[in-house]
DNA sequence: ACGGCACCGTTCCTATAGGATCTTCGATCG
DNA sequence: CGATCGAAGATCCTATAGGAACGGTGCCGT
């Protein structure tokens, strides 16, 4: 129909899908445990129904939405306590690995390592220098972000935070891991956009103490300063527990 | 058409064609980077595209099968020695952290702990006993196994295997985590598949070490034990990268 | 008054047909 | 002889229509 603007697509319509419903769901255009109409959401995209099916699917298996057989699609529902519970060990365990490997790449460096990598000691040394400025650049970001109020300041401070916890766990080395904390994510943005809470300048520190182990390469450091970090994070979400009953 | 047979689906279709689908994969029916033709699958299944076009999508976020756009699905390929690699470390932080929470359940209980917890004492106590009698039993069957040989003695061994880790991760009590690793473990099912290797004695000896571990009570202990599992588990599979390309 | 039952609207689920795109094969030119 | 261009085939992608099941509502019986 519209398919003659964009003649050389690289992407295929249920990707875009995907992506805007993704988005919807993550702005919180559809609010926690909506239900989805597949026909309403296919004209509002303007597209048939089958790719927005497709779409649904994955992010089905990404934990976005609930599919339940002959009823329909719904938005996830908000994390229960137990379930917080349950992301923020999960959070400690992928991203506590995730540091402490990126502060022993740091320290593999630092002491000269193995030179028999393709890319030459110089280059990688640079290479990595260049990995620091840019964690302890997204890491200072928070605190010189503009005095903004309201949900908007939220949603940056969210996404800002997001960048540094994956670009830490990308540069970890380990695709996989960094898509375990990339899905994990997800969940968390959502509590959080439910629940407006932004610490720029707690966050800004304890990033930049992460960033500061890791600099050592030391990995024993640089696990604690983030254990501390998503610790300190999980008890300023707390308080959104008590006396509601969604928990 | 056939739906008839069975008026109270509580599963949709396109949820037997994933089940169906990914019975197919992880039994090589269809070889890792082969080609999936969707209408073909569709008339071998006798449903239509629609179903499986959804089934296909949500096997692509469990990294199964890949979509190249306007190109078609493909199986996924076998893992890269990279891949592999990664995998390994992945199922060290995961599974690790995994048996270190589940000795340290039976560490609290057997220190007393809280006992405010709902369930009370006694029946707490004697779920934890059953459950270590449940891995100790999942843990001894390999070595039980009938001396079957060639392709369905491995795939017996790989799922018995399989269900030792599972039940480990799921005694965690943290469903995100038990999750994480059955998603890891599909990929390892499909490696093994294509070089089988069984070790059931050995494998059987490791997994009760494990357990006993578990039984004391000891996090470091069960973590060390589990830690040695697995590195001797990649050691077993790693003679297979020697001198194949395509990794 | 309360529980069970039947009806109806809405929605999902499935099937089929047509348009657009990529891959492959063959012919032609340098 | 190799490379490039063009066309045919196959496949995917999208759109639309019809059948089936569930949730809600009103009625009836106890």
């Amino acid at each position: 129909m519209k398919g003659l603007l964009r003649p050389a697509r690289r992407t295929t319509l249920a990707d875009d899908v995907y992506e805007s419903v993704r988005a919807l769901v993550m702005d919180h255009a559809v609010a926690p445990g909506e239900r989805i109409n597949i026909d309403a959401l296919a004209r509002r995209l303007e597209v048939s129904p089958t790719p927005v099916r497709e779409a649904l699917a994955r992010l089905e298996s990404d934990g976005l939405v609930r599919k339940r057989p002959l009823v329909g699609y719904t938005a996830a529902p908000l994390l229960t306590r137990t379930e917080f519970d349950e992301l923020v060990e999960m959070r400690l365990i992928l991203e506590t690995a995730s540091a402490r490997r990126v502060a022993e790449r740091f320290a593999g460096q630092r002491t000269g390592g193995d030179t028999n990598s393709g890319d030459g000691g110089g280059e990688a040394s640079a290479g990595l220098a260049g990995e620091l400025a840019e964690l302890r650049r997204e890491a200072e970001l928070p605190d010189q972000m503009p005095g903004t109020e309201g949900f908007a300041a939220i949603a940056a401070f969210t996404a800002q935070d997001a960048r540094f916890h994956h670009l830490l766990a990308e540069r970890s080395g380990n695709r996989m891991l960094h898509a375990a904390v990339v899905r994990l994510r997800a969940h968390l943005h959502l509590f959080r956009l439910h629940f407006p809470t932004a610490h720029y300048g707690t966050s800004a520190r304890e990033h930049l103490r992460i960033v500061d182990a890791i600099g050592t390469g030391d990995p024993d450091a640089a696990g604690t300063a983030i254990r501390d970090h998503l610790l300190a994070a999980a008890d300023r979400h707390l308080p959104f527990f008590q006396g509601n009953r969604c928990g």
